[in-house]
DNA sequence: GCATGTTTACGGTTAT
DNA sequence: ATAACCGTAAACATGC
């Protein structure tokens, strides 16, 4: 359960654990694959609480993606310089949070004998390298440098994630006239989360304070208990069958739906942009094409 | 030296 | 009550 008692919130440890941060940040970008660096930025950058003490939880953090299969590590190509290998979740690992709760899993995912494929670290991280590297063949680019993280904030799919980045914070930018991450010191903004925060975490959030960064994290409350759990975190099936991982290709099929964010909406140093709730998938290609270049 | 990564250990918390 | 999960500390290895 959330820790009460500071006075704000923005100071206050976030109630999740250190594998649903890590989860979100993998989320957050297009390649779903970060080096730690760009994990600990993640956190950092949303949660002020993980600003301090940086050696011990970040040693925490590293002791989960070592420790638990759901972390997958990929290692770095000689087109993608950098320290570190690339971290990634497990295609099989999506219902991890099945009851919703990102405090504590249901089970803690392991890697199954019974499956026929990705049954290795190593199946799946070159499963996943593929998948990133398709990803950004179809738009137009080569893998990231990972200098930012994007968010998918909308697909024409209904399916969220419970810990994708767009359940977390997509809230925000659909609302009419949002407020990127820089603005959501805004009140008014934060008025709604906040009501939704003190329903799921009353002795939390029943101050009259509303932090101004907490409620950028905005959790649609209902998809985290009631949405469809049990989908895959990633365009990928959780359980492929034989076929999918040579038919990796079929996975163009799936971008459009997934790759939609505007990522220059999304950082959280940026200036403040709405994003159109649903737009189109020629348009949110182009505006992904647009930032891979940038950050490249 | 530092960042990254692995492993072990232990105590607290939560689900069953 | 107990198993499983979580957070933390720490030792150690590796590579730059």
């Amino acid at each position: 359960m959330p820790r009460p008692g500071r006075n704000t919130y923005s100071d206050q440890k976030p109630p999740y654990s250190y594998i649903s941060l890590t989860a979100m940040a993998i989320q957050s970008c297009p390649e779903k694959m970060l080096p730690l660096s760009e994990i600990y930025k993640f956190i950092m950058d949303r949660f002020p609480y993980y600003r301090e003490n940086t050696q011990r939880w970040q040693n925490s953090l590293r002791h989960n993606l070592s420790f638990n299969d759901c972390f997958i590590k990929i290692p770095r190509r000689p087109e993608q310089p950098g320290k570190g290998s690339f971290w990634a979740l497990h295609p099989n690992c999506g219902d991890m949070f099945e009851n919703g709760s990102f405090l504590r899993r249901r089970k803690r995912f392991k890697v199954m004998i019974t499956s026929e494929h990705l049954q290795k670290p190593s199946d799946a991280a070159h499963y996943l390298q593929q998948q990133a590297r398709l990803r950004m063949t179809a738009l137009g680019t080569h893998l990231p440098q990972m200098t930012s993280y994007n968010l998918s904030v909308s697909q024409p799919s209904t399916f969220k994630h419970p810990f994708a980045i767009e359940n977390i914070i997509a809230r925000d930018y659909k609302m009419p006239g949002s407020l990127a991450f820089s603005t959501m010191q805004s009140m008014s903004t934060g008025y709604q989360i906040h009501n939704q925060l003190t329903t799921a975490w009353p002795h939390m959030y029943s101050g009259n304070m509303i932090d101004a960064e907490y409620t950028a994290y905005g959790v649609p409350l209902k998809s985290l208990s009631h949405g469809a759990q049990s989908l895959p975190a990633i365009p990928v099936p959780i359980k492929p069958a034989p076929a999918s991982v040579a038919s990796i290709p079929a996975l163009h099929a799936h971008l459009p739906a997934f790759l939609c964010g505007s990522p220059q909406s999304l950082s959280p140093t940026s200036p403040t942009q709405s994003s159109p709730a649903t737009p189109s998938p020629t348009s949110l290609l182009h505006s992904v094409a647009v930032h891979c270049q940038e950050v490249t």
